[in-house]
DNA sequence: AAAGAAAAAGACAAAAAACTCTTTTATTTG
DNA sequence: CAAATAAAAGAGTTTTTTGTCTTTTTCTTT
């Protein structure tokens, strides 16, 4: 469904996003523990992110990555394009080219009604949202 | 969404069950061409496919591969799942291993919801129910 | 100003997926 | 039976994705 990059993408952003509830920062390291991700890797991916605005970091002491109100407001619609692309919001479940309405694969009416699901779910989530249940471990990052 | 050797298993099995309509067989050749993809990959995956029984082959002159009255009836489901296994049936969008009720991920409830339209989508679509549809250019399966 | 901490950057390495080429085996047909 | 045909099998190659390691830059704190 979505790449590894990006699942690691939506997990670390929902993990900032608890922790700066309260305006700190969190670590590479601490977000690969908390996640259950490659540190190397995750850390790629936030740098990623990072440039695009997605997250905010700062470096040296007591620096590491964090979110404010406006990012805390940014929908997991935006971070899987962001690292995917919009394949999985406009692409063809069969891999047509050029599939539409009027040149349609056997799939493409099917489909497009999943398709709008998947994008609507995205779009309404945001990155902030799942904070209390997060908080309360009624919803998790890893294993 | 799929591997592209499952979007192309879909789409050689779908041209297969139309040529085969009427009993014929169709080779390698005219079945890349008729989906435009590459023919040695394409032939790799209907060996495999047609080891697992999900379609008929025969070698020598006037050979090719064909559909019968049984395999017509096959699921796009089981086509999926043979050739890229239930991930997708099953897996959690995020990528945690023991994503479940009672140990969710942020999306699972609604990605839940998503995944059962998916696989009902799938479980209900049979390898022979487009070739009408095919027959008149009203569905199409390259480009 | 110096030391240490942390992200940024860059270069590799490994694994998986996608794709290609060649040889073998089975089958039909003249 | 011989020749031709077509799938099956096997052994690569290329590309993409995933993951690792090392060095550099930036910032803070003392």
């Amino acid at each position: 469904m979505f790449s590894k990059a990006c699942e690691y993408a939506i997990r670390a952003l929902l993990f900032v996003a608890q922790k700066s509830k309260d305006g700190s920062k969190v670590g590479i390291k601490e977000i690969a523990k908390g996640i259950d991700s490659p540190e190397h890797f995750i850390a790629k991916i936030l740098q990623d992110l990072s440039r695009k605005g997605l997250v905010l970091s700062q470096k040296g002491p007591s620096g590491g990555f964090y979110l404010d109100d406006s990012t805390l407001n940014i929908s997991l619609a935006d971070v899987v394009r962001t690292v995917d692309g919009d394949s999985i919001f406009s692409g063809c479940a069969l891999g047509l080219k050029q599939c539409s309405e009027t040149k349609p694969c056997p799939l493409h009416h099917e489909f497009k009604r999943i398709r709008d699901d998947i994008s609507e779910m995205l779009q309404t989530a945001k990155l902030g949202e799942f904070n209390a249940l997060l908080e309360k471990n009624k919803l998790f990052l890893k294993r």
